[in-house]
Formats: C-alpha cells, sequence, structure tokens
DNA sequence: CTCCCGATAT
DNA sequence: ATATCAGGAG
C-alpha cells in the first residue's frame, strides 16, 4: 500500500461501460464477412488472416459459387485453388490449408463442419482464433472470445489485459465478459479498432472511450 | 522465432 | 521505406 505511482500509469477502463459505448456506436455489430453457411464461414476466416474482409469478399463472392462442398475443393489441382484465392494473399499457405480442412471433414466429421473447439482447432489452417468465429457466428457457442490483432490491441490499450499472446489476452478477457456477450464484443472491439482505434493512427480524439482509456492521448 | 503474399496507409 | 492487414504452421 506504500507504493506510490506516478498518474501516467491510469487505470483499465471499466468493462461493463466500454461493452455500452460501444454496443451504442455500433447497434447490430456483426463480422463483415459474406457466409451463408458453416463451411464457407470457415473457409472466409483462413483466407482474412493478414488479409481485409474487403479483398476477402472479393475472393469469396466467385469462389463460393464454384467451391459448395469439401468434396468440391478436393476435386481441383492445389494450384487451380490457389488462383482462385490469390487476392487474399499467402494463397499457397491457404489452399492447402483448406483442402486439407476440406479432406478431414470429410474423413472425421461427415463433410460437416464441427461444433466443438477441440475439433475445430484440429483441422489444418485452424486455430483458436478462427474457431472461436465459426463457433460464435455460425453456431451461436459463444463460450471464448475472439482475439485477433485488433482485440488483442484494444484490449491492451484499454487495460483489459497486460498480455499480448492471444491465448493469455482471451484467458483475461473470459472472467469480464458475460458468455452471452462474448461474440458480440468481439465484433464491437474489431469494429472499433478498424473505425477508430486504428493500429498506425488511433483516432482518440473522436473515440467515446477516450475518457476512460488509459492510452487515450485526448 | 520465421515464413507465408501483396495491397495499402503513413 | 516500413508497418499493417479479422493468423497459423513449422
Amino acid at each position: 500500500m506504500t507504493e506510490r505511482r506516478e498518474q501516467t500509469e491510469r487505470r483499465a477502463a471499466p468493462f461493463p461501460e466500454v461493452f455500452a459505448r460501444l454496443s451504442a456506436e455500433y447497434p447490430g455489430a456483426d463480422t463483415e464477412l459474406r457466409w451463408s453457411d458453416p463451411l464457407e464461414l470457415l473457409v472466409a476466416v483462413i483466407l482474412s488472416a493478414q488479409s481485409t474482409d474487403v479483398r476477402v469478399n472479393a475472393v469469396t463472392e466467385s469462389l463460393f459459387r464454384k467451391y459448395r462442398s469439401p468434396e468440391d475443393y478436393l476435386a481441383v489441382a492445389q494450384e487451380e485453388l490457389e488462383e482462385d484465392i490469390r487476392p487474399a494473399g499467402f494463397f499457397r499457405n491457404k489452399a492447402k490449408a483448406i483442402q486439407g480442412m476440406a479432406r478431414r471433414l470429410i474423413e472425421a466429421h461427415d463433410g460437416e463442419v464441427p461444433r466443438s473447439m477441440e475439433d475445430l482447432v484440429a483441422l489444418p489452417g485452424v486455430g483458436r482464433k478462427t474457431a472461436n468465429v465459426v463457433l460464435g457466428n455460425a453456431f451461436g457457442i459463444n463460450e471464448g472470445v475472439v482475439v485477433d490483432t485488433h482485440v488483442k490491441r484494444l484490449a491492451n490499450r484499454l487495460g483489459l489485459t497486460e498480455n499480448t499472446d492471444p491465448e493469455k489476452v482471451e484467458r483475461d478477457l473470459l472472467p469480464l465478459v458475460p458468455e452471452n456477450d462474448r461474440t458480440v464484443f468481439s465484433h464491437l472491439l474489431i469494429l472499433h479498432g478498424r473505425r477508430v482505434c486504428k493500429a498506425r493512427k488511433p483516432l482518440c480524439e473522436a473515440c467515446v472511450l477516450s475518457d476512460l482509456c488509459p492510452s487515450s492521448r485526448v
């Protein structure tokens, strides 16, 4: 209790207030990825790694007309799939991952996208972040918080965690966020991160959280 | 930790 | 010129 800190170390933003303000700012916050079934969402999220949703949607618009089932992804040579997803970036890795994922769906899950974290993470190209998006958006299972680059950055700036490892960030957020709000909260942070709390030049003067953000420069 | 891909913002 | 973009694998 004797420790006397400088004023530079401001308090973490209170989660309920953060959630309330962002909910008001972004009503109906949802993914901007275009999808119409779990397989499409899974593919879209795999493609979204280090890419923008605009580029991913440009790719999937035609991709999802050509590939409608796991079998369809395996019916072409890897090189053909690579060309079909090229603009999304990392096209060799992602084509290989999608075909490996499709193969495992057929061999281990009767061609269906599994509904558990354990099974999803066992799919090639699917990590915890991708699994949480699919669970939350396609199946309404909100067990986890999606920790992507935006959620990680905002959680740190808001003082909701001191960790940078995505899994530790999620562990710190879980007790703060009611289970039913976890998927929505992820979307809120992602949207706010894209539009206001940007990685390079955050628009603190336009931020509805600036008065309670430890990192605000306003 | 590096690599994977290339467009865009700063 | 360099950091960043709805990450994951080796």
